[in-house]
DNA sequence: AAGAGGCCCTGATAGC
DNA sequence: TGCTATCAGGGCCTCT
């Protein structure tokens, strides 16, 4: 499901809410996502303090207090839900939860804090928690990421040395995680339409210029997504319920057969698999 | 050794 | 209505 933009407004709501507050319960329904959550998942959470929530790429960052790291993949489908504790009702002596937009399935892990709970729910389980018990192993976990987008080390002698004569396509560069990680197929597509570059184009065929303006779109589409509350396809909410907006920006995306939006251009949004992912890209402008 | 493809999984939707 | 097929925002592993 996210990109980049989608896993920093998580991150932002995030961080604001469960800053330094501790973790009180933890409670794993089901421990069968992309990687197994161990039994002792638990015992490195409960009463630690999140003192932190970073983001690298699409992975969420939960720093607790015993200097331990919790790392968050969403996948495909994870969503993170942060529901607020009612009264305790005194009849059941339980106390209850106010979540009207909770799915009702699929809600695979709860952490509990003293006055809300942090819901994962993940339909698909392509998502995954991974505990690292320090830093260097937590840095070791990210060895195989190229740098982000937003990163001044994306640069022009950056993406040269490592596109320069290479043979695979310019569409699958930006969804290669070890050439550049946070971008997906959504922003993949769009990238490449401001760019004027059609996805099917070999590396080693492209302009200095061209590269030039992979990574100048690479940042703008990104800042402007995470400005406009990430995008919003199917069900991607922040952690208060609150949809994206940056999906009315789409240019190309999920855009087949309506008319290009550049000035002047007449050319038609096509859709193509490319390593069987859907790609769409406008079948004039873009070269 | 770079690059393509398969696979993990459920749900929504389309077509018969 | 109920089948089947296809597709969905990702990442890791294997094969050539």
């Amino acid at each position: 499901m996210p990109e980049l933009p989608e896993v920093e407004v998580i991150r932002r709501s995030l961080s604001k809410k469960i800053y330094q507050k501790k973790v009180k319960k933890v409670i794993v329904r089901n421990r069968n996502l992309r990687f197994k959550i161990p039994r002792d998942f638990v015992n490195f959470l409960v009463n630690q303090k999140i003192f932190r929530v970073d983001r690298f790429s699409k992975y969420l960052i939960l720093s607790l207090s015993n200097n331990r790291y919790c790392l968050l993949h969403l996948g495909m489908s994870g969503t993170i839900h942060l529901v607020q504790r009612c009264k305790k009702n005194m009849v059941t002596n339980t106390s209850f939860y106010n979540s009207p937009n909770l799915p009702k399935k699929h809600n695979h892990v709860e952490i509990v804090f003293e006055k809300f709970k942090l819901i994962y729910n993940d339909p698909r389980r392509f998502g995954f928690f991974q505990i690292f018990n320090n830093l260097n192993l937590l840095k070791k976990r990210f060895n195989h990421l190229g740098p982000e987008p937003l990163q001044t080390k994306f640069n022009f002698k950056y993406v040269f040395d490592r596109l320069e004569g290479k043979d695979k396509n310019i569409k699958n560069f930006l969804l290669d995680q070890n050439f550049v990680s946070g971008i997906g197929n959504i922003y993949a597509s769009e990238i490449l339409f401001l760019s004027k570059i059609n996805p099917e184009k070999k590396a080693k065929s492209l302009k200095k210029k061209e590269y030039k303006k992979i990574i100048l779109n690479s940042k703008k589409v990104l800042l402007n997504a995470i400005k406009m509350g990430g995008s919003t396809i199917r069900d991607f909410k922040n952690t208060s319920g609150k949809t994206g907006e940056f999906q009315k920006n789409f240019k190309v995306y999920q855009k087949e057969g309506l008319n290009c939006k550049r000035f002047k251009c007449k050319g038609i949004i096509q859709k193509k698999f490319i390593s069987k992912r859907s790609t769409f890209f406008c079948n004039v402008c873009q070269k």
